[in-house]
DNA sequence: TGCCTGTCGATTGGATCCAATCTAACAATC
DNA sequence: GATTGTTAGATTGGATCCAATCGACAGGCA
């Protein structure tokens, strides 16, 4: 380990942090761009036309289509194409049901590893959460807090399966912003303050209330939705 | 609805089964003999090989290729291929993670909705892991004596997701037949007794024992390997 | 009128071809 | 002798082409 290698860290890290292939850059831009909102639940995703918007040919779409289909962000049927997977009621009670099976979980796993520099992390992002107006942002650092506490677990597949269903949950939210727009930063707080005393039962509890309240919240959005 | 074309119905269905397209059938076979064994952990899968063991070009299997490397059964690493996931410790505990968090929360929610036929459909499968000495056979069982309480629950993605990993384990414990060859058929007892009886506490409880049991007996093989 | 049928355009599935990248073996250099 | 540079073969990634399937619409028939 040279000394003066070190320096090339950085360069080496963003050479890495662009795209290896096609395929990869069109999965990681769709993917994006459907968990931001910004492709409407139920939009056809025509291969020709995303070709042409990539400026590239049909196949490495259909490669990132089929990666897409099978972590469930797009409905694909044979010789009709992709969709955009709807939000419906049924889909949200599923995932909260998936995160309140997995998030404890993970919080349990990870608590007993969890040291102060984690709970300062936790802290500043809540700081950030506080002074954030933007939902989209706001989506993406109640994600980072959430995982900053179960992140000690280190059980990489119970982690990215608990973050993609996070993810997920907040392309939920997305659509109602109607909410107070808080995103219980009280639970947050009461949170990490369990956390921090090592009371896993109490942490547990909270984080309970937490996924309850937010379920609640969807729920209603729902029925609003619905009845208009 | 003519009565005359009921008789079609076993064709149309035996049809509906067959592949709609080569896509399908590849992904499908490779799944099943990865998580059967047949394909042990680490094996390349060479998609010109594969294509010509399936009469087929390249193409099918490029795709089912990337919807297995997107179900976490095959390891893909661009422009090197891709092989089948290896079974490690780390592994083996992660899946046992995720399955001790899902399981018990598909069984709290199908409980309520399970009834007398339910009962009788998880005695049958208990009764036919008795009468069985094939180890395939027995996981296959297993894991529908376990879906069987769960299926009420009535969220496709949870079952979904519990089933996936189920299957997993499946595939671990198919490598380590050493144990005593019971799968826990006590503790499968008295989890539908509990569940007879509605008493959610308890069904958890023995739910979470039989998990651990079984995450017990792989770890000790693991230890085992790691020894030799 | 209502339903079935067949044809046409659009779109996806699959095959074949070429380019880019990786692996391994070998030669050259220090 | 070990390391580096080079080159050839194998393998995957991407482009282009053809075939199969779907959806809509028009026309025939009871």
């Amino acid at each position: 380990m040279g000394g003066a290698v070190t320096s090339l860290e950085g360069i080496i890290q963003s050479g890495g942090r662009r795209y290896r292939t096609a395929t990869e850059y069109v999965e990681a831009t769709l993917k994006q761009a459907i968990l931001s909102g910004a492709l409407l639940p139920g939009t056809p995703l025509r291969q020709e036309e995303l070709a042409t918007r990539f400026e590239m040919s049909r196949m490495p779409i259909r490669e990132a289509l089929r990666q897409l289909e099978a972590q469930g962000l797009v409905d694909f049927e044979p010789h009709r194409g992709a969709i955009v997977v709807e939000i419906t009621l049924a889909d949200a009670d599923d995932n909260f049901a998936i995160r309140s099976a997995l998030e404890p979980q993970a919080l349990r796993l990870s608590l007993p590893h969890l040291g102060a520099d984690d709970f300062a992390l936790a802290d500043e992002v809540i700081a950030e959460i506080d002074g954030e107006t933007d939902p989209a942002r706001m989506g993406e650092l109640n994600r980072r807090f959430h995982m900053t506490l179960y992140a000690a677990a280190g059980l990489p597949r119970l982690l990215a399966l608990t973050e993609q269903h996070l993810v997920a949950a907040d392309r939920y939210l997305r659509f109602h912003l109607a909410t107070d727009g808080d995103m219980g930063q009280a639970e947050h707080r009461a949170l990490v303050a369990a956390c921090r005393s090592g009371d896993e039962t109490e942490a547990v509890a909270v984080l309970g209330r937490h996924l309850a309240r937010a379920k609640a919240g969807l729920t209603g959005f729902f029925a609003a939705r619905a009845a208009t």
